[in-house]
This record gives C-alpha cells, structure tokens and sequence, in this order.
DNA sequence: AAACAAGATGAATAAAAATTCATTTAAAAT
DNA sequence: ATTTTAAATGAATTTTTATTCATCTTGTTT
C-alpha cells in the first residue's frame, strides 16, 4: 500500500561511501557526504542502514564476497597450473583497475577499527577457496611451500601497491607494467 | 629565566599517535587519548604542536627519515650486490618487526587526507637514493629492468603484508618465514 | 627566598559530525 | 480519485571531538 523501498540505493550508497574514502581516508568519511555522493538526503541514509557501522561494515562484506568470485571467476577447463594461476591473477588486477575504490576500500577497512566480529568471518570464509587452490598447487609442487599466509603476503602485496600507483600515475601506465609485475610474481612464488 | 620545554616529550607525543594509529585507524585517532597515552595533559598537545594536522604530518616526515636512514644503514663494504640487497631487505625488516607502528602509520598516513604538501617534498626525498641504488643495479645487471617503482611495489608490497600478518600472529610466527619471505623477494627482482 | 616567566593542567568552549524526527512526497491499493 | 503508508527530506538535535584559556605549578634568575 506504500512506494516501494529502492533497493539499488543500497549499492549506491555503498559505491558512495567506498569512492569517498578513497579520497578522504576513513577518518574523513562523513555521512552527510556519502549521502550527497549517493544524491540522496542524510536522512535517507538511515532508512538503510542503522548507523555507520553497518554501513561500512556491510560494504565491506558485499565487496569482499564479490572480489573473492572474481579472482575464482576465469573457466581454467584445460588450462595447466602456469595458465590457471595467471588467468586469475589478470582477472583480479583487471578488476582492481576497473574498480580501485573496491579494493582499496577492503584494504583500509581492515585497520580502520570499524571491523565488526561478521566481517571477520566473511573475510575468513572468502580466504577458504584460495587456501585450498593454495594447498593443492604446492602438494603437486607448482609453488613454493610456504606458509599460505606468506604466499598470500607476496601475491596480494605488490598488486596492492600497484594500483595505488595506477590511481597516481594513471591505469594507461599500469597497464604498460603489468606483463613484467606478472613475471615477477610468479618468479616469486613458483617452486 | 623560566623551565625548560622538555623537548622530549615531542617524540613521547608522537610515538602515542602512532602507537593509536595501529588500534584505531586513523579515523580513530582523538587528541584526548594521544595525550593520555603520552602521559600529558590535553592542552599540553597544542603547546608542541598547532594542531591535529601538525602533530600528523610532523611524525609523518619524522619517521619516514627515520625509514630512509635504517634501509641505508648496512655496512656493504666489500659485499656484492646480493649480500648489500639482502642485507638492506634484513634492516628494513627488523626495524618494522621492532617498531610495527612507525611503518604502518607511514604507510596509513598516506591515505588518510592528512598528507601535507612538505610531507609529500619528504616523501620524495627519501625515494631518491633508493632509486639511485636500483639504477645503479640495474645497470650493473643484478635487477629486471622495470619502472623503479614496479620494483618498490614487489619489494615493500609484501613486506607491508607481512608485518600486519605479524602483528595478528605474533613476530615470533614472521621470525620464521623470514628466509622464504627474503627469497621470493629475490627471485621477483633479480635479473 | 622572592619574583618571574614559561610549561602544564583540565574544565570549558567551539567546531564538526552523527543521528533523529516532524513534515512532505509519491507509489500502490481500494 | 481518494486513501494509505512507507520512503524521502533536511533542519534541528545530540554526540563526539578538537581546541582554548584561566589557573596553577615549577624551574630559573637575581
């Protein structure tokens, strides 16, 4: 008997509040300006979402679970462990370079102090897939065996500060850089 | 004809803010507890610094001088190259084992919409001998020839990673993966 | 040891930002 | 077309946090 509660407002406001903070760093993220990004009043914020918290902590979670699918997303049928593992690691860059503010975003929400005890555990399930992926490769001695923590470490690292630089100096540049940051990598990490 | 300024307690202040920094994020971060945590009165802050934004950057510049200072400090005479860049990879690590919150504010102050326009002047000086080193390498052929900083982005991207690990595991944990660490790195930029 | 000057204090104030809510608007049902 | 009711609004309020300042303390000088 009423309008209808917009639901893509959720991702707006999501997307709003994840641009800003690229901009503004966590500590400058106002809600009156995620509301203004999002073009709608301050007020209509708090239809969607209880405070803050759960905004930010939910953005996180949607984005988290969107990144971990990306990074499963390339169809590896037929593909040998040098092609599987380079697959994803073009699909997640492509995707950081589409959408930095994503990544950036997960990155900084994690030392933010926002991070809510269901956060945790999604970033804990979204890790699942890729320790696996991990375990297998190094028990038919494609990768080095070290800890997955440590592979991780070396993999995720440099492609994070890669796309800062990308933001700096331009995706055009970045994008000249990425067939010898690939070599790099996987210098780095095959056994 | 009156007390002295303890200009210790300059450095007391801004180890508290860093110290925060790693709890809190910097959004986080309130004068009341940067004071507490120095062991000083709220108003004391603002007779050291102007303000929120000085007391920051102040660190900021303060503690990436410090950074510089500890990667250059090896003694490589008689090393070759190997040995020299093991050794600078090794001093940079210990240090941020030691003092993880100097290197993760250095590294979270750069997103936090604090970053002032002398901070960025330091933050330039600092990069340059590292750059003269890797030419110097890579004209030698010891290091890939790539851009500088796709080099610094597989060099500290990991480095930054391992650190958080290690304060979420403990330092004891990193001390082990130390070796491995040190070889992935080696073998993404050696030649 | 008295006077002085600058440091230190922390409660008071100002500024900034989150959140609420009385009111308005508009989609859906009758 | 009218009624209904939840969404949307944004000014007002509350809450949080930075900054100031009247007062006190302490080291130094004479």
């Amino acid at each position: 008997m009423a309008r209808q509660r917009d639901e893509s407002k959720i991702i707006d406001i999501q997307q709003a509040a994840m641009k800003l903070v690229i901009k503004t760093g966590f500590g400058g993220l106002k809600m009156a300006e995620v509301a203004k990004e999002a073009g709608i009043a301050t007020g209509t914020l708090y239809i969607y979402f209880k405070d803050k918290e759960e905004l930010i902590n939910q953005a996180y979670m949607v984005t988290k679970q969107e990144i971990a699918k990306v990074i499963l997303s390339p169809d590896n049928q037929g593909a040998n462990f040098y092609e599987s593992f380079r697959n994803m690691w073009f699909a997640y860059m492509r995707f950081c370079m589409e959408t930095p503010e994503k990544m950036l975003f997960v990155e900084q929400f994690l030392h933010s102090g926002f991070l809510s005890e269901a956060s945790v555990e999604v970033g804990h399930q979204c890790f699942a897939p890729f320790v696996h992926f991990v375990n297998g490769a190094q028990a038919q001695g494609f990768l080095r065996k070290v800890e997955v923590e440590v592979l991780q470490a070396q993999l995720m690292g440099p492609i994070l500060e890669l796309v800062k630089l990308g933001l700096e100096k331009g995706m055009d540049w970045l994008e000249l850089q990425l067939e010898s940051a690939f070599e790099m990598a996987w210098e780095a990490l095959r056994k």
